[in-house]
DNA sequence: GGGGGAAGGATTC
DNA sequence: TCACGGAATCCTTCCCCC
């Protein structure tokens, strides 16, 4: 072992400590692995490691971090007095802003159960308890009990590593169900003390107290009284203390309370740290697992607290500048949730090790970093990190992934990439997404990781369309490796680019806004839609410069511009509902129109057969096609979102309401009716006609995008099959797919005009809905089932109209 | 040349 | 035992379009 850590330091040129020896070596930053023999426990690691793929792979990875700090050494030497000066002052100065920003007013706690997983295990076989555990598969250990994490074992070791370094140590498999369910007895407690608390994992969440503890100022001592372990009558009268506890953890503090009352009653008081000591005081009663906890103003510094006294501890950062600056001053930057070993080396090149350095270093960070990691560096600087706990974050991406043993059959690989998609798609279904982006990600069996990406033109959410992009990036992997075959350790498959919850409700909040019209502030529409809308029209101008016949637009484009910016207004709404155009109406003239309109088809339509709906006009397909209609509020001629007060602020706040006009190819309407456009790329496109008041109007469309019914150049010719609406299930009396589309569209767009229509009505009792809508031929409960046999049809019927096509 | 999006890799827990 | 995960997000680079 010395001669290769001899080796590796002539090759490398570092000190002994440094180098691939504190690359590969143990990561101790995890608690119960304080004094522990690091120079044994490394040799150990790095001998069973040499040698293997593993090892090889991380030696190039870390020769590629070492390559990193060479160049940034070496960016470092060009800097010039000058832009050190200016660099410094340009800190000075956002210091200064954050500091202005510092928000000390909320109690921010992050509790973090004791080694969760092993703690489970040996609460539920009490003979594990004084043993070294580790609960994994024999690959790869989960985590640790503190027994084994004195011999080195820690979370995320392979478990022969593990035991060579504790051949005593005891593996448990995995048992998930019983974590969850030991989760959601934790969680029941923290939902007491913040209902909107934040879970990060099963065993750890955020919360924010603040108001917990405002209301517990003027609690009785009854409603801060909670009793020892009711359900074990031994324990009633012992002491509280570490007794509980189960003694998982050997020399632990313990969550004793302040005040200890008769008969097992104890009693905790009002402030921030007593309700955290209850609340683990409670964690411990409820599920015989010790919890520990960070109180501080904010998350970041609530993390590092919690880990602070762990296990079975807690800590608090009182709200105070002074206090938060001391505790952070010697806080190493490893400690800091986001720094990890690849951060670390880089910012211990510069000679940081510890936050009080990062500050001191900021102009130097700010010259060799991007702008968003020196921002992030200043903020861990001055102890400052996020005060509100975020419960809202949506999710951007979905992804499954396995490692196996050698995988190079081309045909494994398929089958496996298709199970993959499968099991992907089963999880998308089951949280509704749908994503536009496919990624494979593979790793060779010299664990190289490659990834490749694909983004569609619509949505995908299935097997078989996640397959189908997957499969092409695989085939091509494939291929380059060709005639040598891919030799995969791992496969994965991502979903990302999910259609965003705004847009989702983008259709539904701008109806919506029709109803709510009134209640919006001006000052509101102005700040917020102006400059989108200008920036929409003036582009949508572009586009009809461009397609004039007149001189180029690049030259004519800004007289237009101006022309028609100034130009007198001529304003008029196209009815989201009727389609129909409605001039020379005010906003609430407009809005009592739109009222009426939803009231008609709402009542009407669904009693009624549907393709008798008289309503009429446009709309706009989107990438999102079936599942996301777009009602389209067209303002024409008219520059300045001035006249949306309330209609057009609300749609403004849902960019995709205006595709239309910021997207080439896809159809505008103007004020004299139709208009034909064409794509930049017209072999993509297939004329898809629209009829409005009897007038054809013909717009070009992506193919690929939602024209998933209606994708046909010139129509249907004779002797085309009857066609069906998938939705109302009634034969449609007609041959033209134009107004067989129209058809469907209305139809779908009732199921969100059925959901507006009941959240209109609980806002605005007057509203007449029918509370008996239905869609003929089906029940309500029939209309929500319909996605799966509606994809069914849907691609029986492209399949026809492709057919026809050909 | 800049903005924005896509792709791929890096990083973290 | 026979041999280093899975999931998600962030960051950087590249490329296209205006």
């Amino acid at each position: 072992v010395r001669g290769v850590f001899n080796v590796l330091k002539s090759m490398e040129g570092e000190d002994e400590g440094d180098g691939l020896f504190s690359w590969m070596a143990l990561n101790d930053n995890k608690a119960g692995m304080e004094g522990i023999n690091r120079e044994k426990i490394n040799k150990i690691i790095l001998e069973a490691s040499k040698g293997s793929k593993f090892y090889e792979n991380e030696l190039k990875k870390e020769q590629q971090v070492n390559q990193r700090i060479e160049k940034m050494m070496l960016q470092k030497a060009q800097i010039t007095e000058q832009q050190f000066r200016k660099a410094e002052g340009q800190v000075e100065k956002l210091t200064a802003d954050l500091e202005r920003g510092r928000d000390l007013g909320r109690v921010v706690v992050h509790v973090d159960m004791d080694a969760f997983y092993a703690a489970v295990e040996m609460r539920d076989c009490p003979e594990l308890k004084d043993k070294p555990l580790g609960v994994g598969s024999w690959r790869l250990l989960s985590t640790s009990n503190y027994h084994a994490r004195k011999f080195g074992v820690r979370a995320a070791m392979p478990t022969f590593i593990a035991k060579k370094l504790c051949p005593n140590l005891i593996i448990v498999p995995l048992n998930f169900d019983k974590y969850r369910a030991t989760s959601a007895e934790v969680r029941e407690i923290f939902a007491e003390y913040d209902p909107n608390f934040l879970p990060m994992s099963l065993d750890e969440a955020y919360l924010d107290i603040t108001d917990h503890v405002m209301h517990r100022q003027s609690w009785p001592e009854s409603m801060r009284t909670y009793y020892l372990h009711s359900g074990c009558s031994e324990l009633k009268e012992i002491k509280y203390d570490a007794d509980l506890s189960l003694d998982l953890f050997e020399d632990s503090p313990s969550a004793s309370p302040s005040v200890s009352g008769p008969a097992g009653a104890v009693v905790f008081g009002t402030c921030a740290e007593e309700a955290v000591r209850e609340m683990r005081f409670r964690i411990e009663q409820k599920t015989m697992l010790t919890a520990s906890a960070g109180i501080a103003p904010n998350m970041m510094l609530a993390k590092v607290c919690s880990d602070k006294n762990k296990p079975n501890g807690q800590y608090r950062i009182p709200a105070e500048r002074q206090a938060v600056m001391d505790f952070v001053k010697n806080l190493p930057i490893r400690k800091v949730p986001g720094i990890g070993k690849v951060t670390e080396k880089m910012l211990s090149a510069l000679g940081i090790k510890t936050c009080a350095e990062l500050h001191q270093k900021g102009a130097l960070l700010s010259l060799l970093f991007s702008e968003t990691s020196f921002h992030h560096f200043l903020q861990i600087s001055l102890g400052l990190g996020s005060t509100h706990i975020n419960r809202d974050g949506e999710r951007k991406s979905m992804s499954t992934e396995r490692t196996f043993a050698e995988m190079s059959s081309v045909e494994e690989q398929f089958r496996l990439c298709r199970e993959l998609c499968g099991d992907l798609a089963n999880d998308l279904q089951k949280e509704g997404l749908k994503g536009r982006t496919v990624t494979v990600k593979l790793k060779n069996v010299n664990f190289e990781v490659k990834t490749r990406a694909l983004t569609l033109s619509s949505v995908v959410s299935t097997e078989e369309e996640i397959f189908a992009a997957a499969k092409d990036l695989l085939k091509a992997e494939i291929d380059h490796m060709s005639p040598q075959p891919l030799k995969l350790r791992l496969m994965g498959v991502r979903v990302s680019g999910f259609v965003s919850g705004d847009e989702k409700k983008s259709l539904q909040k701008s109806i919506i806004s029709f109803f709510q019209s009134g209640r919006l502030e001006s000052g509101e529409t102005s700040q917020h839609s102006g400059s989108f809308f200008q920036k929409a029209h003036v582009r949508r101008l572009r586009l009809q410069a461009e397609q004039q016949e007149s001189p180029g637009p690049s030259d004519q484009a800004p007289a237009v511009e101006h022309a028609l910016l100034n130009a007198p207004r001529k304003e008029y709404f196209t009815c989201p509902v009727c389609f129909q155009k409605q001039e020379g109406m005010d906003l609430g003239k407009f809005n009592q129109h739109v009222d009426e309109c939803l009231t008609s088809v709402y009542t009407a339509s669904w009693e009624q057969d549907v393709s008798s709906c008289p309503a009429q006009g446009d709309y706009i397909r989107t990438e999102e096609g079936l599942h996301h209609r777009q009602l389209q509020v067209t303002n024409v001629d008219v520059t300045e979102p001035k006249i949306g007060n309330g209609i057009l602020h609300t749609s403004m706040g849902h960019s995709s309401i205006f595709a239309a006009h910021t997207m080439p190819g896809l159809m505008s309407q103007t004020s004299e009716g139709c208009e034909e456009k064409t794509s930049r790329n017209s072999s993509d496109l297939h004329k898809v006609h629209y009829c409005d008041g009897g007038h054809q109007r013909t717009s070009s469309s992506d193919s690929k995008f939602g024209g998933v019914y209606s994708v046909e150049p010139e129509g249907p010719g004779p002797g085309c099959p009857a066609l069906i609406c998938p939705i109302c299930n009634v034969q449609q009396d007609t041959s033209d797919l134009a107004i067989f589309n129209r058809h469907v569209d209305i139809c779908l767009n009732q199921g969100v005009l059925q959901e507006i229509g009941q959240e209109v009505v609980s806002h605005t009792p007057g509203i007449p809905f029918s509370a008996g809508v239905k869609c003929q031929g089906l029940s309500r409960g029939a209309v929500k089932r319909i996605p799966s046999v509606f994809i069914f049809i849907l691609l029986f019927i492209i399949v026809i109209v492709y057919q026809l096509n050909a």
